[in-house]
DNA sequence: CTGTTAGCGCTTTCAC
DNA sequence: GTGAAAGCGCTAACAG
């Protein structure tokens, strides 16, 4: 077993103090040029490295980010994980992904895990159930610890705390709006992810939108059991006349679609179809799915920013801020 | 800015020694039972947590997995990631996550990174360019360091370390082998990702499968401009009197889907689909198609499993294996 | 220019 | 039953 060598092992060979060396290898200018010679071949021909740990320890700081999120099956997250981790290495981070998994239990086992040291800032987005018991001590315990927190997509007003968001409301007041300017008039709003903020957010879009329009009619559709998602919608489609829906979240509009072919009806002809988040189902659906596009990698690469920002640079008194990544209307084959 | 409680602290508070506190965290039987209840009960009041960095760096353990990736936007490695994460979490470990995006030297750099006493163990996936360079010196010297590695999926014969692989060339011979059972006559295998181990493993197991009939007809088409997937199956659908499809990748079969709809051809009247790995798309596909399943997240939770039980009880001469993973076809209604 | 020393937070052996 | 001391590998203030 092959031992890693330490700075106190090239010393001895060197004949020379820990310190020396250790400057040395910094290029310290007190140390002299044949010294620091000596002491880099010998460093590189064992291929000396630092002992990470022993650096954070004296350091206080471990480049390292945690990373919670609530999924990564879901592709918007692991596109914002690809995004974060990008940034991340770019800045010299390295990231510790936990997958809650919608818990909220462990959500809190993770927090705490991390905090001890192994981290120094929290990249989150929070767990459904976390959403709904609306308990956030967790983090409240890392405020007052100081550690820095960014939350992006699913953020609580609990927390005060820098956030990366896109603005749903609007993006789906946009979305239906485009609906009913393309001449829809029945639209429904198909949700598998009650619950969520975002959900909650892109409804009162979508209300917002018909709210001045009395020839508009909202219907809502939201499925709690994910075994009955395509009985539910398939039946939601036949018994409503709807000409239009919007997917809450990127399955319903999926399933919206594959339904629709199932009763025979022609899309964008009869209904016209937006999702939100343009993931791969939207890319590979059939006709291809328009869609609100979240810029998920853009909300990673701007929270491991932001957070970045705060790690390298600390100030006392920090300001927190929220920051909102546009979306955009991806118009494809699913609208007219 | 609050600091966190260490031993110390709390030694002094109690007017004990620091090495009396952290017995009595630890229940030593030395230790009166008075001093552990007072002990814990400060401990408590502060939320006191030894700093991780600290017992890493005493005992040569962090407790935490290096996780190479090609990728994290297919599905197949957020399924593999997830399963790392699952077991990892479950015995104990955490990892840290670092992606490739197929490139060589992002790779190195990972490997590199985190062996400076960051991680215990790897897991990792070889990128592409690794594959087509064939320079594995960075794993190599992870061997000698006497670093714990596990490979999976995309793996060289070159370092012996565990794998976890699944046998692709049985799994594509079984799928055409069910192809065939059900009365296909003109099999087409279709592939996008042409170059991958696995993709030429897939051919290969197709070809035998036909071998010893000579009724059976293989058409191959390898598409490698990915701007052009759709128009080269539509075309290559149109033009070959095609009744069967084997998609070498998921995105292959998902567009044979999509471009039969808009020739007209029904599935699986017309054409019977396969597709490899059975991700979102095939879930969410129109009919929804059957499927030669990887089992991406056993392949994780073994991988992870074969590590940790490699750091956890460490043998002097370790034997290296390669586990297989069993693949399934999953039949669903994209063939009769 | 080089070395001594103290210390990051913890564990563990060995005295008392 | 409790504590002193050494040490994990490194940095940095301070001596010489």
């Amino acid at each position: 077993m092959r031992k890693k060598v330490t700075l106190k092992q090239l010393a001895r060979e060197l004949n020379l103090s820990i310190s020396t060396v250790s400057k040395s290898l910094k290029n310290n200018p007190e140390i002299s040029k044949k010294t620091i010679i000596r002491v880099h071949e010998l460093a590189d021909f064992y291929n000396y490295k630092p002992n990470a740990l022993a650096v954070s320890l004296k350091s206080n700081k471990t480049k390292t980010i945690g990373v919670i999120l609530p999924e990564i099956l879901n592709h918007f997250f692991a596109k914002v994980l690809h995004g974060i981790e990008q940034e991340a290495s770019r800045k010299g981070y390295k990231i510790v992904t936990c997958i809650t998994n919608e818990s909220y239990d462990k959500e809190v086992e993770y927090v705490e895990m991390l905090n001890h040291s192994s981290v120094d800032g929290f990249i989150v987005s929070l767990s459904q159930e976390t959403q709904v018991f609306n308990k956030f001590e967790h983090f409240k315990k890392l405020k007052r610890d100081n550690v820095p927190i960014v939350m992006f997509d699913r953020v609580t007003e609990e927390i005060e705390c820098d956030k990366v968001i896109v603005d749903d409301k609007q993006a789906s007041e946009a979305a239906v709006n485009y609906l009913m300017d393309t001449g829809c008039k029945r639209i429904a709003v198909i949700t598998t992810i009650d619950g969520l903020s975002v959900a909650r957010l892109r409804l009162e879009g979508a209300k917002e939108a018909v709210a001045t329009n009395n020839q508009i009619s909202l219907i809502e559709l939201s499925i709690k059991d994910s075994d009955s998602f395509e009985i539910e919608i398939e039946k939601f489609l036949d018994n409503n006349d709807i000409d239009a829906v919007l997917g809450v979240d990127e399955k319903a509009a999926a399933i919206t679609i594959n339904m629709s072919h199932k009763l025979g009806y022609k899309i964008p002809k009869d209904i016209s179809v937006i999702g939100f988040t343009d993931g791969l189902l939207s890319k590979y659906s059939y006709p291809k799915l328009t869609t609100v596009s979240q810029h998920a990698e853009d909300i990673g690469a701007k929270a491991a920013q932001v957070l970045v920002n705060q790690l390298d640079d600390y100030v006392e008194n920090y300001e927190s801020k929220t920051e909102i990544v546009k979306t955009s209307l991806i118009l494809r084959d699913s609208t007219c």
